[in-house]
RNA sequence: UGGGGUGUGGCCAAGCGGUAAGGCAGCGGCUUUUGGUGCCGCCAUUCCCAGGUUCGAAUCCUGGCACCCCAGCCA
């Protein structure tokens, strides 16, 4: 059994920062992981953050973390907490270098007076739908603003008066003076500062009625931070030319680069903010760390552990090509790891009793089962045997054909840890439901198997007596194609309704009463579950199932 | 001919002119008191297409084609 290698896979950008550092371009590399605090961070940003930190950590470099936030309108301290706890949960820190966009307001001020003064900015008054048609459009070239050529000192004082509050929103805004005619239209004097006047920022508060958008500073934050490679997403890639003429025409003390690789796509989930804040608004899941979510919090609560998704992140690669992981990658990130990992328990979710009709109505005896079958370090504990048991219902069939390893009228099956047992009664109800299984214990088969009967195969079991009832929640895939929206034109259409199954029945061995929260276990035959932990009852969230060749197979025939 | 990108097996992804790594998925088999795990084997004569250069091309050149991104005072 291996541990996470801490061999990193080779990719364009890694050789990129190997080869500046072999050429003498920088002492050391730093990078910076960005989030805007608008939403909780998701399986997308694990790539990033493990891009960014892990870069900065194998080549002994730094990584800041950095909240860009200049639009204090989506805002909140909420989703900074949240963001710095999940990144800490990752397995990621940033010593002191915790930074805020808004912690460079001012130099970022002062910065746009170097532009102006420069003849590089301007102060226009165009509003938002006149200038939207003073920039053309894709094929066609801009035209200048009307206030393209104020004076630097005119320029100057308008740009400080609105510094001080003294013209309403959107009357102005601070431009850079580019190119109208550019093919790129990112260059068409894009917009540097806006207005917005009674806001309260998280950072700031009341202090500034004027913020600057992200082209003017991200680029500004990096250099001041000393950032050597920025890296971001593919649809920054038309932005970079902007990136670059902003460290170029300003004195900042360094000049770092942008480079940009392809965003996470995952089937059967979205990671969009937009979309996931509205799965959370709308009430289709239940808030940000809904087991379901791709949200770094909703995979902690769903089970995932940080090496799973460290391992994961690993395993797709850096490209700048799109792509789609399937999200079996993902569930056998996390299979490798529990597998390795987890404790094994015996949990019946559906259960049906079991009478074993020639066992000792007073007796109890306490089986001895390894914590992991390949693992003895993970030790044992005793499972509790008596007359009555609870096994699941798909566990047992009135007949059924030579291929089925469980419990039939008439046959043999083992019990995990323990004994052999064979059915020989169905006691049904009026209705034809199946109430109990009158079965036969076989002494001595705890390590031998009975003389000429046949063993069907090996099932779980949880004494009747002294098992914990619990909740077990099922889940499973968010939405049910693989690319949501894609073809109905509204990914809310494709939510998979099945996608949680709640069994209040369930019944756990005794010790898993005292599973802390988010502790994990396999199931043994079942899958990986956790103990949630936002809930006082013993309820367990399903990771993820085992993989099961056999339904696969079945399910095909039908 | 707006501009910027990307095209290697079902999904990712190495490859950097010397004759297609690896992972996931899939398919066979062995082991197994989890239909799990583990182990073994199979799975691209071909790299979007067409030409060209070369002894030799996924890699270089030319021309196509397909897909993605860009017209927020969002990031």
């Amino acid at each position: 059994m291996h541990e996470e290698p801490h061999t990193p896979k080779p990719n364009f950008i890694r050789q990129i920062v190997s080869d500046d550092l072999a050429a003498g371009k920088h002492g050391i590399v730093h990078t910076r992981f960005p989030p805007e605090p608008n939403g909780y961070l998701h399986i997308g940003h694990a790539k990033s953050i493990v891009l960014n930190f892990g870069l900065a950590e194998d080549f002994g470099g730094l990584c800041n973390l950095r909240f860009d936030d200049t639009n204090p309108h989506k805002e909140n301290q909420e989703f900074v907490a949240a963001i710095k706890e999940d990144v800490r949960w990752l397995g990621f820190g940033w010593d002191d270098r915790l930074y805020f966009a808004s912690d460079y307001f001012s130099n970022l001020f002062d910065y746009a007076l170097e532009l102006i003064d420069k003849g590089l900015a301007y102060v226009c008054e165009l509003n938002a739908e006149d200038m939207r048609e003073y920039r053309g459009t894709l094929k066609e070239p801009g035209r200048d603003s009307p206030f393209r050529d104020r004076s630097p000192a005119e320029n100057r004082d308008l740009f400080q008066q609105m510094r001080a509050g003294e013209f309403p929103d959107g009357s102005k805004v601070l431009r850079a003076r580019i190119d109208m005619a550019s093919p790129n239209i990112n260059l068409r004097d894009p917009v540097l500062y806006r207005i917005r006047h009674g806001v309260i920022h998280h950072q700031t508060g009341a202090e500034w009625c004027l913020y600057p958008m992200y082209d003017f500073t991200h680029p500004i934050s990096d250099a001041i931070e000393g950032v050597t490679h920025s890296l971001c997403t593919l649809e920054f890639e038309d932005h970079r030319p902007l990136y670059d003429w902003i460290v170029s025409n300003l004195s900042v003390p360094t000049q770092p680069r942008q480079i940009e690789f392809s965003r996470l796509n995952l089937e059967y989930t979205v990671t969009s903010k937009r979309k996931l804040t509205e799965l959370v608004s709308e009430g289709h899941v239940n808030g940000w760390d809904d087991p379901r979510m791709p949200t770094l919090s909703g995979l902690r609560r769903r089970g995932y552990t940080p090496a799973a998704i460290r391992d994961f992140c690993q395993r797709i690669g850096i490209t700048k090509s799109e792509n789609r992981i399937e999200m079996q990658l993902l569930e056998d990130c996390i299979r490798d790891d529990l597998n390795r990992h987890a404790p094994r328990r015996l949990a019946v979710i559906n259960p049906i009793k079991v009478v074993l009709s020639n066992y000792d109505d007073n007796a109890c005896e306490y089986l001895p089962a390894p914590n992991h079958p390949q693992d003895p370090s993970l030790g044992e504990r005793r499972l509790p045997f008596c007359r009555e048991l609870w096994i699941d219902r798909a566990d047992f069939q009135e007949t059924a054909n030579k291929k089925y390893k469980r419990l039939v009228s008439g046959g043999l099956v083992r019990l995990r840890n323990g004994y052999v047992i064979r059915c020989d009664e169905v006691i049904k109800d009026a209705g034809g439901e199946i109430q109990e299984l009158h079965c036969h214990w076989y002494p001595d088969t705890l390590e031998n198997n009975p003389d000429g009967e046949k063993v069907r195969g090996v099932i779980h079991w949880v004494s009747a007596r002294h098992g914990e009832p619990a909740e077990i929640r099922l889940y499973d895939r968010l939405f049910n194609i693989a690319n949501p929206g894609k073809k109905s034109g509204d990914y809310r259409s494709d939510i998979n309704p099945d996608s949680l199954l709640t069994c209040v029945n369930a019944v756990v061995e005794p010790c898993l009463a005292a599973a802390t929260p988010e502790q994990r276990f396999q199931f043994e035959r079942e899958g990986y579950f956790c103990r949630d932990s936002s809930s006082e009852k013993l309820v367990f969230n399903r990771t993820v199932t085992l993989r099961d060749t056999w339904a696969r197979n079945t399910s095909e025939e039908t």
